[in-house]
RNA sequence: GGCGGCAUAGCCAAGUGGUAAGGCGACGGUCUGCAAAACCGUUAUUCACCGGUUCAAAUCCGGUUGCCGCCUCCA
């Protein structure tokens, strides 16, 4: 029943026992804003949206916060390059966050803080770190002393001797160790500034997260995730800061997710090989994205590819095709039982559905282990796909009930997942529509082609029937004929 | 240079001490006029390599090789 969970502070997996009974505070990095969301970001976001989902399944009561990045060099080097406020860059990118993000099916966070927004707080904390002497001015600008802390390193795994002897850093001459970083940094001329006791200037990227985490859940909380690169120094800094700060542990589990490489290779600027999720929600449905994403485990590294997607969107398809035929079963009318059923094959079945939820169950409550709680979505489906074979339009009470528990089983669990949140007739019908536009094809078109195969069929011309079927395979058309007729669908 | 991670079938991918989930693909079967879909079956005596611990190792330990990440903004 234990919730188990990888801290990257420990190097664990560790019993989950949230702070209060019940309650669970999760606080994940959300983006800065000064570009579109790429696929690392949904990532990210599609793994905390999972983790918060599950959490609440669970029955906890959650409070989710996801904060913007919304001052910093980056937005304002941009807002500079277009001659405009930082704000109209950050407004805009908040905007397209929510596009994007929106897209990919993600549940709106309890709260969703800027750093802008919480200056003061940042003032205060920064004030509080210079009065304990964990801090200290040079000229406009505030520094947090790593020696001073002593902890520092810890989630990281690294010491300051180590850091400074392979130090790649540019020494700053106003550090009184390179490793120190900023709390508030003065502004230049024409830069955003805010006004505080060191004068005119901004904060450092660090302090954003402590002041906001600990606004909305508190001086230690649970949770604190972010994308693996943020353990350093960006989680690092955060400890030191808070903890310094309020001498109290600060988040009490870490949560970091793996990266998402482009054909085998780091997605970056320089190779310009950087996937924007509209690039991606362009020619994929939201759920093959989540679909691709689950069947990995979230600390593991992702090989985005074209053909990955594609197998993603093979195996969406499919769900959705069972999902619609057992909807379009359940439309009949249902027969009393069958003497020819063989029961062993039914009870097989049911024991399947019936379980579905307890292994699910399992496989989550393992550090979240969505690869093995989708190959028990597979198992469903085909014990499923198994029943309505034996059912073959002529449902019984006994199986009726069972295709109905399945269904339900994909809508409750499946929420969690974010998938199969489409009625499956629309999704399917959509699929065709989308895929028609391609092929230059209509769908009238397409019935007339099929109507007039009909007509071969029933006059026994097998050899004009099957030209007709080859030729539409080779547009991309696949046909089936089944009992009820003849269905079409893209290849 | 320091720190960390990874290596499982043709491909993708779970599995951290008890004898290899699942998906894609391929092949065989049932069904079908033939197909397709669906279902059933087959597809890793073996988990990069070499040693060690153990009754028992893909899983733990040591070593080797290869790949990757972080140490600078980064999800």
């Amino acid at each position: 029943m234990t919730l188990r969970i990888y801290n990257t502070l420990t190097g664990k997996k560790e019993d989950f026992i949230p702070l209060r009974e019940n309650k669970v505070g999760i606080y994940a990095c959300g983006v800065t804003v000064y570009d579109l969301c790429h696929i690392g970001h949904a990532r990210s976001s599609v793994v905390f949206d999972v983790i918060y989902r599950y959490l609440h399944y669970r029955g906890y009561e959650v409070t989710f916060v996801r904060n913007f990045t919304d001052i910093d060099d980056k937005i304002i080097k941009r807002a500079n390059e277009e001659g405009v406020d930082y704000q109209v860059i950050a407004g805009k990118y908040i905007e397209e966050f929510y596009t994007d993000m929106g897209g990919v099916g993600l549940e709106r966070p309890t709260f969703e803080p800027k750093a802008t927004d919480h200056i003061s707080g940042m003032i205060d904390l920064i004030s509080i770190l210079v009065e304990k002497g964990f801090a200290y001015r040079k000229d406009g600008d505030v520094f947090f002393s790593v020696e001073k802390f002593k902890d520092y390193g810890k989630l990281s795994k690294r010491n300051i001797e180590e850091m400074q002897a392979g130090a790649r850093v540019e020494i700053d001459e106003k550090k009184e160790n390179p490793l120190d970083f900023a709390l508030w940094k003065s502004s230049k001329p024409g830069e955003p500034f805010w006004d505080s006791p060191w004068g005119k200037g901004r904060p450092g990227w660090h302090i954003e997260c402590s002041v906001m985490s600990q606004k909305y859940l508190g001086e230690t909380f649970d949770i604190h995730g972010g994308g693996k690169d943020l353990i350093f120094p960006h989680h690092e800094n955060e400890i030191a800061q808070s903890e310094a700060a309020t001498g109290k542990p600060f988040a009490r589990y870490w949560i970091h997710n793996g990266f998402v490489n482009i054909n085998r290779e780091k997605m970056s600027k320089s190779l310009g090989n950087i996937l924007t999720i509209k690039d991606i929600l362009k020619e994929w449905h939201p759920e093959v994205l989540r679909l691709f994403f689950l069947s990995h485990h979230y600390r593991s590294p992702v090989d985005y590819s074209e053909d990955s997607l594609r197998e993603a969107n093979t195996g969406l398809d499919r769900f959705y095709m069972t999902l619609h035929a057992i909807q379009e079963e359940l439309k009949k009318p249902v027969a009393p039982s069958k003497k020819e059923i063989d029961p062993a094959a039914i009870a097989n079945c049911r024991q399947a559905i019936d379980s579905f939820p307890s292994l699910f169950e399992e496989a989550m409550k393992d550090d979240f282990n969505t690869a093995q709680a989708l190959g028990y979505f597979y198992d469903l489906q085909r014990n499923l796909n198994s029943l309505l074979d034996i059912s073959k339009g002529h449902p019984t009470q006994e199986i009726a009930p069972m295709l109905k528990q399945g269904l339900d089983h994909f809508s409750k669990i499946g929420w969690v997942f974010g998938l199969f949140r489409e009625d499956p007739e629309d999704y399917l019908a959509r699929q065709r529509k989308n895929g028609l536009k391609k092929l230059n094809l209509t769908e009238e078109q397409i019935l007339h082609i099929i109507d007039d195969r009909n007509l071969a069929r029933k006059e026994k011309n097998w050899k004009r029937a099957d030209e007709i079927r080859n030729d539409l395979l080779s547009r991309g058309i696949a046909l089936e004929d089944t009992p009820s007729g003849t269905n079409w669908k893209l290849k």
